[in-house]
DNA sequence: GGTTGCGCTGGAGTGGACTCCAGCGCGGAG
DNA sequence: CTCCGCGCTGGAGTCCACTCCAGCGCAACC
């Protein structure tokens, strides 16, 4: 009843319509539906189980793994810690990740106030004067 | 004098031989010498760059933009504004990326919690029930 | 003074994740 | 009835970022 057709779904995910359909044929989507002019429908299920792919996939579980998760069988209760153990570790590459998007963001901060020193004092780069084929060294010593 | 040889900034930095030398040819580093006999040599200020370059790369910059940035001239003052753009874009990417990354993880842990909950109650799942070959529906009315 | 090992180059190959397409069927609008 | 738009399938194509050679030179160790 509250099923939906392959574009809403797009709409709604921001999955491309090829997207959905690959997925699925990859074994990461299941739960789909046919009409019975072999149209995809998703149910409600489907949508929120498309919402934990996108969760999957967007940080950085590969597809081949995703399918893995998947493939642990209709939501049978032998499974759940299975699929519990895989969350967690993915849970876990999550806060590694985002570690490492903080000290990412610390050599770019860095650098950029680096920049900004350098266009208040007026100077060239103190790296990296790499041949500008006209002449070298025309900047100064830094003033700190 | 303080200058590595290729094996070294490998180890240091953590990208492959191959990867280093692909990038030199890409673009993406700048300010790798030779020695007389054609031997890469990465003085402080390169390998300085690099640790920039893959903060870039690792926070999702594609390799032609990171080209783009370094094309941005030996560091000479007219270009400095320029390139705190861009990095100021990429502190604003990252931003978004850590947020999204929260989301996820949000969505995760729900998920988690939900297999817990099931787990305790010898429950199936809700959803997905997907015709597991035997019998359907064995799963019991939830509890809460 | 050979052979082992590292480095170099240019180019080909790989893996992952889509993305596009031809060719067909269905169902509603005119 | 005919046409349009959407959806379907299987398979081919694309893009990105590496990764892997083959074939060569230098240098050092035994």
């Amino acid at each position: 009843m509250t099923a939906l057709g392959i574009r809403e779904v797009s709409e709604h995910t921001g999955l491309s319509i090829d997207t959905l359909r690959w997925y699925e044929r990859e074994g990461l989507i299941p739960l789909v539906e046919r009409t019975s002019t072999g149209q995809r429908r998703y149910p409600p299920a489907a949508v929120r189980f498309i919402a934990l792919v996108q969760a999957l996939r967007r940080t950085g579980m590969p597809v081949a793994e995703v399918r893995h998760f998947v493939q642990l069988g209709g939501g049978r209760l032998e499974n759940h810690p299975v699929r519990l153990a895989l969350l967690e570790a993915q849970r876990e590459s999550i806060e590694r990740q985002v570690d490492q998007l903080h000290e990412d963001l610390a050599v770019l901060t860095g650098k950029m106030a680096e920049y900004r020193r350098l266009i208040d004092a007026g100077l060239d780069c103190e790296d990296e004067v790499a041949a500008p084929e006209g002449g070298t060294g025309r900047h100064l010593r830094s003033t700190a």
